[in-house]
DNA sequence: AACTGTGCTTCATTGACTGAAACAATGACG
DNA sequence: CGTCATTGTTTCAGTCAATGAAGCACAGTT
């Protein structure tokens, strides 16, 4: 545990022990989480002082504050890409029937930090703050692909979990995937992480030219036409570049030949 | 400091002071919290590898990470209101250019928990989680309206805080006034909390009838008219009304006479 | 009315948190 | 290019605060 202060991290898993379940109470959390309740009652006492939970008194049971939303504002405003994003997320989620998903790179993993979920498809799919694996997903695969050279060495100094039968486990392969995502700035993934799953993905850059975070859509093979994959495939490519413009990128011209 | 665990304590402040001041480092950190800097370095080695700060390592400064968004979302599915306000905000917004406000109460404070900001006035106002008094303002001597009575003892045990000529610091007055507002479920202040500010609010109830929250137009004296005021009334009503459907409340049907 | 469970409180112990100080790494400046 | 100042990082030891165990008060249930 090297340098973590573990009153701190305790706390911590405490909060997120709530965020998944609210509305319970102390001895269930301290069951959650295999803490004593005499220290789950301290834990939340200065939680709930500092108005990261809330306890309702009638039931005794907690849930999250009012205190988090005050620092995801303030994280919302920093995160330049989230603010830029969400106007341009509302107009493609209007324009299909998949998931519209925003997702940013977090070391080893995939964050997403914005959903537009259409009626359609259950919820089975992301949410904000979800994590996942770097190597499978239409936009995962972007995230890595533009990384730093020894994040994915990184990577791939272990073995690649496999999640279906499309899934890359081979790091040749996988390099090879990455290069031509580079070359082409987006990527679409078919049943590689759910089977019955598709995303269509393209690349978000910030004004300094770095692929900062990825929009994708995506919804059951089920209801996917050619046609949808022809429009959603642009779709998704035209509003990657109009929220990169709106961060300030502007595309290198080549020269013309 | 009775329950509370120094530890967590010190870490939420850090959180917080990392909100209002993003990029910045550690010795700045521990000045602005009064800690030496090993342990701001600790606190924040544990707050980073749990995902709520993020480490530049280029330049060593820190930023809030993803979680808090997480926690936010999580927080976001239980608060009904605010995930049935937020649609009728926008609207709202669109029709004033006043900032549009939904405030919640926690204890003896009334916190904002969605802003639409218009163009025209500067930021001076809320910002989401912002705590204030609850007897000043439009909108906070609602929810102290509706608020359990112990609570308003509570509240009148200790002197009103004076913040200009216009507001009441006078228990009996309040009285009147919190009367007065449960009997309309309407409530509107000009300059009791910034002497050059108007506040028009009105009263959101759920579905078991309770006031949960409120909505409220605010903006500059200077900007207001005859004419805006009748409209900003009535739409500040009428949003709160719509709020309160989408929640589940059926106003109660007084016998006919 | 006895009982099972809850949240809450107290208390003693030890182990974790903390501050001071040394160290390394980085950048500023001449 | 070398010196200096400042930053982040590490080490270490003392003590104070975090912790678990046990006991209390209260509510709901049968």
């Amino acid at each position: 545990m090297s340098y973590t202060i573990t009153a701190v991290d305790r706390a911590l898993a405490l909060l997120e022990t709530l965020a998944e379940k609210p509305g319970i109470g102390v001895t269930e959390i301290a069951h959650l989480t295999g803490n004593t309740k005499s220290l789950v009652f301290r834990l939340i006492y200065t939680l709930e002082r500092r108005g990261y939970v809330i306890k309702d008194p009638s039931t005794r049971t907690y849930t999250l504050g009012y205190r988090p939303l005050y620092l995801a504002a303030n994280a919302h405003d920093q995160f330049a890409v989230l603010r830029a994003a969400e106007p341009f997320l509302d107009v493609l989620a209007t324009r299909c029937d998949g998931n519209v998903n925003l997702l940013v790179r977090d070391g080893l993993n995939s964050v997403c930090i914005a959903v537009r979920e259409t009626p359609a498809p259950a919820d089975l799919y992301a949410k904000v703050g979800r994590r996942g694996p770097l190597h499978v997903g239409g936009g995962p695969k972007i995230l890595l692909a533009f990384a730093p050279a020894e994040l994915l060495e990184e990577l791939l100094a272990s073995p690649l979990e496999r999640f279906t039968d499309a899934t890359i486990v081979d790091p040749a392969a996988l390099r090879r995937k990455l290069e031509e995502i580079r070359a082409v700035g987006a990527n679409e993934s078919h049943g590689d992480l759910d089977p019955e799953a598709y995303s269509f993905a393209a690349a978000i850059r910030d004004a300094a030219g770095e692929v900062v975070a990825t929009v994708s859509i995506a919804g059951l093979n089920a209801t996917l036409t050619d046609e949808k994959s022809n429009s959603y495939r642009r779709f998704v490519r035209d509003t990657a570049q109009r929220i990169s413009a709106a961060l300030g990128y502007r595309p290198k011209l080549r020269a013309a030949v």
